[in-house]
DNA sequence: TGGCATACTAGAACACGTTCCTGTTTCTGG
DNA sequence: CCAGAAACAGGAACGTGTTCTAGTATGCCA
C-alpha cells in the first residue's frame, strides 16, 4: 500500500543523469525514425538503445506518440534557432513566408522517414499530448509570423493567417504521406496556398 | 500448395449476400464508433456484430483504417446527397461556402465520437488507403466547389481554394480532437478562414 | 548514519490489430 | 449434376504498444 505518486519527471527538477537519459532517449528515437520511419520506432528498441528500462522510458514519455511529438518539438526548436538568426529575405509578406516555409519543407524532405514518423505522431496525438503538440505548433507559428512581419509592424490577422498556412503545411505533408501527392508537389501546393492567402 | 489468388472483393462483381455483409460491417462500424470512438471499433467486435468471421472482415476491409475511411466515405456521400438537393444560399462565394461547411461541421459535431473515429482514421491513412481517402476528399471538394460557384461560372482558383478550405477544415477537426481548441471554436476558426481566403 | 520515498532494471503479462491455419459452404464452368 | 475454386467460419497465433510486478539503486532528510 505504498503511496507512489507516479510523479512525472519535469524539466525543472531533473538531475544531470536524468537529463542525460532523456537526451539518449530522444537521440535513439531520432536515429530509429530516420532509418525506418514511424513503425521502426519500437519502444523496446528505443529503450534498449538508450540503455534504459522499458518502464523508465514510459516514465519519461508516457506513450510512443508523446515520444515522437517531443522529438519533433526539439527538432523544430533546432530549425527555428537556425532560421531566426537572420531576417527572412523578400519584399512582401508572401515572399518572406515562402522563404521560411520552403526552408522548413526542404529540411524535412531531407529525412523523409523521420518526417513521416513525426508528422504521423502529430496526427495521432489526442488530448493527452496537447502540451507537446502545442510546443511544436508554437515553434512553427513563431517562425511564420516573424517572417511575415519581416521586422515591420504587426498586422491585423498575422497570427490567424500564419495558423492557416501552418494547417495547409501540415495537411500537405499528410497528403504526401498518404500517397496522394508527390514529394515535389508538397512545396508547390504550399507555395500556391501562400500566394492565395497572403495577398498583400 | 493451393493457388489462392486472394482476390479482393470489388464492388462490381458482388453478390447480394456480399453486399449485405459489407453493409452489416459498415453499420456495425458506425454504431461502435458512434458509441465509443476510434478505440471502441475493435476488429473482433465488428466481426462479431456483423456476424462475419474475422478473416472475412479483413477480406472486405484490409485494415481498421480502410474500414473507418470507407465508413467516412459513405457518410460523406450521404451528407453530400442531402446538401446538393438545393443550391446553397448566399450572395457571395464566401457565404455559400460557409453555408455548406457549417452544415457539415454541425452534422459531424452531432456525433463527436463517430467523428473522432473517422477523422483519426483519415489521418492515420498511408498510401495503401489512397483510394478510399481520395473518395472522401472528392466528396468534400465537390460540396465546397459547388457551393462556391453557386450556379455561376467557375473561377480560376475554385478548386485550389476549395482544397485549402478542406485542409483547414480537417486541421481544425484535428485541433479539436487534440484538445487544442473547443468544439465551439472549430466552426469559428473555419469561418474565419473562409472570410480570409475567399475575399470575392 | 539510518530510514524511506522515489527512480530504475529486468522481464512477465496483457490488449488489440493482424495473420494464418483448418475445415466447411457457396459459387461457377463444363 | 460434378469438380474445382473461391469465399467463409472459427479460432489459434504473432507483433508491438502498454501495463504491471519484484527486486535493486539512488537521493534526501532527521
Amino acid at each position: 500500500m505504498t503511496s507512489t505518486a507516479a510523479t512525472a519527471i519535469t524539466a525543472e527538477t531533473e538531475t544531470a543523469a536524468q537529463r542525460a537519459r532523456r537526451e539518449r532517449i530522444l537521440a535513439a528515437t531520432l536515429a530509429l525514425a530516420a532509418r525506418g520511419g514511424y513503425e521502426a520506432v519500437q519502444m523496446r528498441e528505443v529503450a534498449e538503445r538508450s540503455e534504459v528500462a522499458l518502464g523508465t522510458l514510459y516514465r519519461y514519455f508516457p506513450s510512443k506518440v508523446h515520444l515522437l511529438v517531443s522529438a519533433m518539438a526539439s527538432e523544430v526548436e533546432r530549425l527555428s534557432a537556425r532560421l531566426q538568426k537572420r531576417q527572412a529575405p523578400g519584399e512582401t509578406r508572401a515572399e518572406r513566408a515562402a522563404f521560411v516555409l520552403e526552408r522548413s519543407t526542404r529540411s524535412l524532405q531531407r529525412e523523409p522517414l523521420l518526417t513521416e514518423a513525426m508528422i504521423r505522431a502529430m496526427m495521432a496525438a489526442d488530448a493527452t499530448v496537447a502540451t507537446e503538440v502545442a510546443s511544436v505548433r508554437e515553434g512553427m507559428a513563431d517562425l511564420i509570423v516573424q517572417a511575415m512581419r519581416g521586422g515591420g509592424p504587426e498586422q491585423e490577422h498575422d497570427v490567424d493567417l500564419a495558423a492557416i498556412l501552418q494547417d495547409v503545411w501540415f495537411a500537405r505533408q499528410i497528403a504526401w504521406l498518404g500517397g496522394r501527392i508527390e514529394a515535389a508537389d508538397v512545396w508547390r501546393d504550399i507555395h500556391l496556398a501562400i500566394t492565395l492567402v497572403l495577398r498583400d
